[in-house]
DNA sequence: CCGCTTTTGTTCTCTAATCGTTCCATTCAT
DNA sequence: ATGAATGGAACGATTAGAGAACAAAAGCGG
């Protein structure tokens, strides 16, 4: 895979990297190498990184990178034992994925917002991984508010939400009251009524007459980000 | 990768965030640099940038990040053991999938599980939407345990983790203690000590000297399924 | 909440030294 | 000889240091 040349050279890059941080220059690897002059450092360079031994920075000073190792050669500075065979302890670039198990699903604006929701159709679209959903269909919602904290839904998390009409009690809906706003609670039935409940002690329960409810979706899924 | 300037600028910026968890200011690098301008320091700062090893907040006052250290450097909080064989000294690239906005990150098992993380390498990977994530290097864990409930963390829910050595007070970053139990906890420094703070009444919060604890990246998002 | 001051970060211009790139002549080994 | 490796030197780009003016945040007092 090298030839001699290439091989000094990159343990030399190697130790440099290892023992000081610092890449060399070329005219200090033209010295390791024993060279006259930078030119030969440079085709050096070049074959290696060909080969994926090395990454570098075109025009920068120093800016050099070693990816991996051939076998027989000792990299890096960690002293502990070396568990993998340098090979497979740089696992090279990541194999995009088959778009398959990604899914986009349109984004419906924010929940709480007191306005149905049908109403602000954005096209905007949210792709998440196929894992967090069903079957079904889906759609995202931004949460407002902190009425269901205690759930672990915080404001400002995206719902994942699976499209249904009902649900069983205790799961965590969508629902659309008097045709009016659209809030995210736990469902529940109790009696005649549907009570729909907030994980969050300073709110009430709220109980409805069924006709006045429509279940929209239910949760399914959620994402939150840390900026 | 770098230059000796580079390199002793990086040193300085993670041994302070080290020691104190606040970024040094421009004025204060151009001390420890030994210069007597800041543009220089400012330059050397976008060098560090562009290599990956420092991130930044621009036009914010000391809002520097410490991404990862060059081979050789001593990692600052870390005199304890270190099990992570090379792999993290060498980043794979993270490549957006194909057109998607979404990309591929390793999923590295349960966290709280009592093994340092990098041991548990799986291959299992976990598509995100980029929208979740920042720039970086990231990782998913799976969280286990209700340490963190308070905070909207919940058993079971998929941890996004950026890559990062150091972190802000306050941050919710993933700590390895004592080169053994990998945790997710909110990170505050008291004094000469380091405070990892639960988000859980029932649960204490725990002091640490700076050396028995290495950040081992923040936590940049969330993931939930219900279902 | 407004306006003021201080701190901090950004940009620009110069100058000098270091560093990387390129092209071409030369040498070496088969 | 002939292809590959090497040497040499000119050239251009980056890195670095300094200084100053400017812009943007943060803190403060009213």
């Amino acid at each position: 895979m090298l030839t001699a040349k290439q091989h000094e050279l990159l343990l030399f890059i190697n130790q440099r990297l290892d023992e000081t941080g610092i890449s060399p220059s070329f005219e200090e690897m033209k010295e390791a190498l024993d060279l006259k002059s930078k030119s030969g450092v440079h085709r050096l360079i070049g074959a290696l990184e060909e080969r994926g031994f090395i990454r570098r920075l075109v025009n920068r000073a120093r800016a050099l990178e070693v990816m991996k190792m051939p076998e027989g050669g000792n990299m890096g500075s960690n002293n502990v034992a070396r568990f993998a065979p340098v090979k497979e302890s740089k696992p090279q670039i990541q194999i995009p994925v088959a778009a398959n198990d990604v899914m986009e699903i349109p984004f419906h604006g924010k929940i709480a917002a007191g306005v149905p929701i049908e109403a602000l159709e954005g096209q905007n679209s949210l792709s998440v991984p196929m894992a967090l959903l069903g079957a079904g269909e889906h759609y995202a919602l931004e949460v407002s508010g902190d009425s269901m904290i205690e759930a672990g839904i915080l404001d400002g998390d995206y719902a994942l939400i699976r499209k249904a009409n009902t649900a069983r009690d205790g799961e965590i809906v969508v629902a659309l009251v008097r045709g009016e706003e659209a809030t995210l609670k736990y469902l529940r039935r109790e009696g005649q009524q549907i009570r729909l409940d907030p994980a969050n002690g300073s709110y009430e329960p709220q109980y409805y007459a069924p006709h006045e409810v429509e279940v929209q979706g239910k949760l399914a899924g959620l994402l939150r980000r840390y900026h």
